[in-house]
RNA sequence: GGGCGAGUGGCGGAAUUGGUAUACGCGGCGGACUUAAAAUCCGCUGGUCUUAACAACCUUGAGGGUUCGAGUCCCUCCUCGCCCACCA
């Protein structure tokens, strides 16, 4: 009997499937189309990682089942091929980027069909390609016609390593995301994208399209939409108006100080000549600090007064106006009105620096649920008594009895009485419930609204508590426990420390929880709430106050409405040989000019030397013959832009290319973009979610809007894969020696199909996991099972028509199982649901080896392998004498009838633990099934002496009896 | 600090959405085949628990709750991962 050989078996269908060319997808053909994109690597000379095998596996296995399903399936590849680490080896083997890209991608490529992947191979390219980046040129000068790229001399990321100007984007923990270098400040005329004019659309297009929560979550989080209001405050004694950018109007009266950032242009007209020398230094010192020093959110903050005053335009109040580098020149106005009671930043600020804090905003703790009519409610001012004893580090509190009405945990406290004071009733009411005599108050919070309630007079109150810190400064006591009759004997006083308090957080009602919360929060109250010290605005909701603050200051013309974004203007300028030449000419009388459309691309020259400059020129910017040019305008000598596009171009369009790879007239032909439309699944790595899966929605939103494309977003859904780690549960990488190459798991005899099954069964498909090795073992064993019984069927005599029945009904859960797994992405348990299938094909082997329905069993069960191990399929499929490729037949489906099954086993329970189990026909009644299951022997003896409370039925599935 | 997600055997992970917890695989143990090993095939494998069987009890990060019944729902808390982070 023949061996399974994957390395026998791989290559062959590789070349067979390669001549035939059953991978093509068709344009305009008539069965429904079916996109499915992956990432396209970037060729480094790494080869393809472990990474790249889970992502374009998992794309393969979704191509092949659509295909199988009947459908024009578009599976491409392509080669993101400009970038950094090319120029980088380039420098340092010295040759050029061109002939490093054409090596990586050949090896690359052997790999890829090392694999089996069902790619159609005639629509690839790589983005370096000038009939590719001609069109990425033309597409940036339609940005440039609408205005959306423009050049800005402007401070930015500087990669001092890289020798490059970097977007935001590409900036984490303030270094280069790729060398992990920290970036400086560098000031630098710089190609823009107006990303920020999609801001709002990328927002809401979400709604539209299927991404996990998570990606959209992330993308939301990134543009960091923020509705507010821009406010005007006049500088006291001057003709200036500083203008400030708030989330929160509602604070306005609480503003008791501004903050400008050092670089605020008015910094240095207001400041008072005392304060100069102050300023100045702080301003240098200021500048002299990374982004990392600066935005280190555990800094003590710091910043000098201006000595200049503004006038908060809500109470005309004269407020000091101080400089900090907490606040970001690149946000909002450049300055804040800053509210320490409700902001932690503007807190600190205050604390440190001593300026007044006043609340504003007092929080309410709503009861929920409660169906009390609210309108009718009038105030019960209440105290409530938040005790602490620093002798014990404990704090008092009453627990009523379990049958009192008021069961559980309780802070002491009670009404005020008619002309007391906060501190005197609640002094009072914490001597009259818990007998303590010797305390004295702390502070006494804000006023906070906590629950509606009917009394005993049937009248709505609203109780308004305010809490206050007691100290405990002595265990005088007066026996005091209660002095209400229905308090008598009801409750006991105990002390707990906060952890106990925390522990038993869960016996507090609802609001007592959210107010005991709210006491022991050190952090000023940022949340909504009711106006206090503010004016007019006193005692109505901070949400109402919000809105109408704004209106009644803009009609005196101080503010507006004003919606801000985290999100900044794309950074495109890169100072690189390697990258798409910006397509301009810089002509002394007409400025910028676009290079004409049919004298593009601008293609990159040949140069001795790729070596980025420290001057922040573009390498390019030295040769000459190749810079100088002339005016398309007025053909007056011209110099040509020495900039290049940054990596994230080519791959911000490059989808569109695969429907149309070879248009020499377009970047792709319309009626071809009409058919294949949007990407039907785009599977890609979770770490491009706010770079590549941002950048190129913003370019196809743009593009829909100028009449580009026929779609409005890109993507119909996206999904993204987990990273693969190491065995150890570290990240793979070349320095520490544990990368696991694809290519050595192949050629170690396992084989591709054993690798593409192995990867795909280790876990979700969106879970970070770790490689196991012997993962391949499990799988190139499953596959070897399924090789050797197909064998011994080929082998043996069928002298039987019959089918198993077992087998027959097996195989068709197997078929549902395995469908609805994959639409759902759930490979790992299709995985193992065929696993089961070929455990039962073992099972019944003596039997299945003689029937000729035996045949259509193992048909099926290579048909549902084929999706992941393509080439055993094939092979058994051919060894099976069916005619052409399994890859194009149809895929299996299942009959119900085979599913159903006119017994069932039924769990018996009693109490809910499991006691035994009864098989019963389907048809059984209820009273049937219930004898039955009382009868059971196993069930006797826990129903024997006992009374039989409730019999629990669920048909088909278990009877529990309550005894 | 904010947002999102997760915690189940020795390990990777299942569980029809409230109904037999631990499918499937790895690893381990035992057996068959073999001169032997590898490979293959068959069986066992959550804990108390140990030669075996039976039975009982316990078990899905911890504690509480709802329910006839909770890995799944609710409350409180702990731990870990990812992303963002002085964005007013």
């Amino acid at each position: 009997m023949q061996r399974y050989n994957p390395k026998d078996i791989e290559p062959r269908w590789q070349q067979t499937w390669k001549e035939d060319g059953i991978y093509k997808a068709v344009d305009f053909d008539e069965r429904p189309k079916f996109v499915m994109l992956t990432e396209f690597p970037y060729p480094s000379g790494d080869g393809l990682h472990l990474g790249h095998t889970r992502e374009y596996t998992l794309g393969d296995i979704l191509a092949r089942f659509k295909r199988m399903q009947g459908m024009n399936v578009l599976y491409p590849m392509g080669y993101d091929a400009f970038g950094l680490p090319t120029e980088n080896y380039a420098i340092k083997h010295k040759i050029a980027p061109q002939v490093a890209t054409d090596r990586n991608v050949a090896n690359f490529q052997k790999q890829f069909e090392s694999l089996g992947y069902s790619i159609d191979w005639s629509r690839s390219f790589r983005t370096s390609d000038p009939e590719y980046y001609k069109w990425t040129q033309w597409l940036f000068l339609q940005f440039y016609k609408a205005g959306l790229a423009y050049q800005d001399e402007t401070a930015i990321n500087w990669c001092p390593h890289c020798k490059t100007g970097l977007a935001n984007e590409e900036v984490v923990n303030g270094r280069h995301e790729r060398c992990d270098t920290l970036v400086e400040k560098k000031f630098l005329k710089q190609w823009l994208l107006a990303i920020t004019k999609y801001a709002d659309t990328l927002i809401d297009n979400l709604q539209d399209i299927d991404f996990p929560s998570r990606i959209a979550d992330q993308q939301v989080n990134w543009i960091g939409r923020s509705k507010g209001a821009e406010i005007d405050f006049a500088v006291d004694g001057t003709n200036e108006k500083i203008r400030v950018f708030t989330t929160r109007p509602d604070t306005l009266f609480g503003a008791t100080f501004l903050v400008l950032a050092p670089e605020h242009p008015l910094v240095e007209k207001i400041t008072t000549a005392e304060q100069k020398q102050h300023v100045n230094t702080y301003i240098k010192s200021a500048q002299s600090k990374t982004d990392v020093e600066r935005q280190d959110t555990g800094r003590e903050k710091t910043g000098v007064a201006t000595g200049a005053y503004a006038i908060n335009p809500a109470n005309g109040e004269k407020i000091p106006v101080w400089i900090a580098d907490y606040v970001l020149t690149g946000y909002g106005t450049g300055g804040i009105m800053a509210v320490p009671a409700h902001d932690e930043r503007d807190h600190a600020f205050a604390e440190k620096f001593g300026l007044q804090i006043r609340p504003v905003v007092t929080p309410v703790f709503f009861k929920e649920g409660d169906d009390i009519d609210r309108s009718k409610a009038t105030d019960r001012l209440a105290v409530v008594a938040v005790t602490h004893d620093p002798s014990t580090n404990k704090y008092c509190l009453i627990e009523w009895n379990k049958d009192h009405f008021r069961a559980g945990l309780e802070w002491p406290g009670g009404g005020i009485d008619e002309g007391e004071t906060v501190e005197d009733a609640v002094v009072r009411e914490f001597m009259e419930e818990t007998g303590y005599t010797d305390v004295s108050v702390e502070t006494v919070m804000p006023a906070a609204t906590s629950f509606y309630f009917m009394n005993s007079k049937g009248e709505t109150k609203r109780n308004v508590l305010q809490v206050a810190r007691l100290k405990l400064n002595s265990l005088a006591n007066n026996g005091t426990v209660g002095t209400e009759a229905y308090e008598k004997d009801a409750y006991k006083v105990v002390w707990m420390s906060y952890e106990e308090l925390e522990q038993n957080l869960h016996n507090m009602a609802e609001t007592y929880r959210s107010l005991t919360n709210f006491a022991f929060d050190d952090a000023n109250y940022v949340g909504e709430g009711v106006m206090i010290n503010s004016g007019p605005y006193d005692g109505m909701s901070s949400g109402e106050v919000r809105e109408k603050i704004v209106r009644d200051l803009s009609e005196r013309g101080v503010a507006e409405e004003k919606i801000n974004y985290r999100l900044r203007d794309w950074i495109f300028s890169r100072q690189h040989y390697w990258g798409e030449p910006i397509p301009i000419i810089h002509c002394e009388e007409h400025g910028a000019v676009p290079v004409p459309e049919d004298q593009l691309p601008v293609e990159l020259p040949p140069v001795e030397h790729y070596e980025p400059t420290d001057t922040g020129e573009s390498p390019l910017a030295v040769i000459s013959e190749w810079v100088d040019t002339t005016c398309p305008v007025c053909g007056k000598p011209a110099k040509r832009e020495t900039d290049t596009m940054p990596n994230w171009a080519g791959s911000s369009w490059y989808y569109m290319r695969y429907f149309d790879a070879h248009n020499e007239t377009a970047f792709a032909d319309r009626k071809k973009l009409e058919y294949w439309g949007a990407v039907d699944l785009y599977l890609g790595g979770m770490e491009h979610t706010t770079l590549h899966l941002l950048y190129s929605r913003f370019w196809h939103q743009f593009f829909y809007d100028q009449g580009l494309v026929p779609t409005p977003e890109p993507y119909k859904a996206r999904r993204g894969q987990g990273i693969i780690l190491a065995a150890d549960g570290s990240k793979m990488s070349k320095s520490k020696g544990n990368v696991v190459n694809p290519t050595e798991v192949i050629e170690s005899g396992y084989g591709a199909d054993a690798l593409r099954l192995a990867i795909t069964f280790l876990a979700p498909y969106d879970q970070t996991t770790a490689w196991s090795p012997e993962a391949v073992a499990g799988t190139h064993r499953f596959l070897q099972r399924i090789w050797t019984l197909t064998q011994e069927y080929l082998t043996a005599d069928q002298s039987s028509a019959d089918e198993v029945h077992e087998v027959r009904r097996a195989v068709h859960q197997t078929i549902k199982k395995v469908s609805e797994d994959i639409t759902n992405m759930s490979f790992n348990t299709a995985i193992a649901a065929m696993m089961e299938l070929v455990n039962t094909l073992y099972k019944h082997k003596a039997q299945l080896l003689q029937t000729e329905a035996g045949k259509e069993d193992l048909t099926v069960l290579v048909q549902l392998v084929a999706p992941y191990a393509p080439h055993i399929a094939e092979e058994l499929w051919q060894q099976l004498g069916k005619a052409g490729s399994i890859h194009t037949s149809e895929w299996p489906t299942y009959d119900q009838k085979y599913l159903e099954q006119d017994i069932a086993t039924i769990v018996v329970q009693v109490n809910g633990k499991l006691r035994g189990d009864i098989t019963m026909p389907k048809a059984s009644s209820e009273e049937e099934v219930v004898a039955a299951a009382k009868a059971d022997a196993r069930v006797a003896v826990h129903l024997t002496d006992k009374e039989i409370r409730k019999t629990v039925y669920v048909p088909g599935r278990l009877v529990n009896f309550v005894v």
